[in-house]
DNA sequence: CAGGCCTTCTTTATCACACG
DNA sequence: CGTGTGATAAAGAAGGCCTG
């Protein structure tokens, strides 16, 4: 047997595991792109009628569309199925592709802004820029997480509550549990709430689900946990939305709200402070 | 700088339909 | 009527930023 090696010895050994990669390189992906591109420049008119054709005799090329209003591919699919019921748009494209071309021009401005970028000339900064890119869907990221929790801050601040954000709360057996806001504070919790809201999809939404379940799994029976959940990502994910709804029918947690009921999250929320003395 | 947030990318499962 | 394939849905992993 080697010995073991010292931690310093080991963060000295760690190394690199993904390979740099080429930007100018080019990929099966990025000459469809192209591919896709020219076609729509050689389109002689752009309207909603033309464009319907071109994206029923291509439906493969429906996500040049939406980069074309900056929708990225998964987010062009998480839009569709909000919007028409399912997120395969080389269906939707065969099927309804004026139903499609309609929604891209009435939510996105499509004909305006295909117009414009078409025949615009790009210069080395655009490409820097575009480059740049996830760098600043990062940022809108964040921004849309923290939209949910303003919101019931804000809430608990006009209610004139004391509260705490982005904490945990001790529950039974001296257990904690994560929360998004907590009324008085975390070590005397009264009042727990998540606050949960995805556009997009992905594992972190059933890490969002465990986090709700921990909360009601940890809770004294007279704390009250509260959830706001929403955003379209939920969507594509209803096994989870699905387990944090039927804690609430088992009535382990005590209400459920989107941003659209938030006025009922207010008036519940004002209740439970008001028995518990705190108003 | 750890921890938290959402989005993007990748993989796996399920569905729908054409074909022989 | 079974099978194979293309497409969608669902699940899982990774990336990248911000805040306290």
């Amino acid at each position: 047997m080697r010995g073991i090696p010292s931690f310093e010895e080991y963060i000295d050994s760690l190394g690199r595991l993904s390979i740099h990669l080429d930007p100018t390189a080019g990929t099966p992906e990025s000459a469809a792109l192209i591919e896709a591109a020219q076609s729509l420049y050689e389109l002689p008119e752009i309207d909603t009628a033309t464009l319907a054709t071109w994206a029923n005799d291509h439906p493969e090329w429906v996500p040049a569309l939406g980069l074309t209003v900056g929708l990225s591919q998964e987010r062009l699919k998480n839009t569709l199925r909000h919007a028409l019921g399912s997120s395969g748009w080389v269906s939707i494209a065969r099927a309804r592709p004026y139903e499609l071309i309609e929604f891209l021009e009435e939510e996105f401005d499509l004909v305006r802004l295909l117009t414009i970028q078409r025949d615009r000339r790009y210069d080395f900064g655009d490409i820097l820029v575009a480059r740049a890119g996830t760098r600043a869907t990062a940022a809108r990221a964040g921004a849309a997480g923290r939209r949910i929790e303003d919101e019931i801050e804000a809430i608990a601040e006009d209610l004139g509550l004391d509260y705490e954000t982005r904490t945990r709360f001790v529950g039974r057996n001296g257990r904690t549990a994560p929360c998004d806001l907590v009324v008085p504070g975390g070590g005397d919790a009264a009042i727990a709430v998540a606050a949960k809201g995805f556009d997009s999809t992905g594992s972190k939404l059933t890490d969002a689900v465990r986090e709700i379940e921990e909360m009601a799994e940890v809770r004294l029976p007279r704390q009250f946990v509260m959830a706001v959940i929403d955003g379209i990502g939920w969507k594509s994910r209803q096994a989870d939305l699905r387990r944090i709804h039927s804690l609430w029918e088992q009535q382990q947690i005590d209400g459920m709200y989107t941003l659209a009921t938030l006025g009922d999250f207010r008036a519940d929320l004002e209740e439970v402070a008001r028995l518990r003395g705190f108003l």
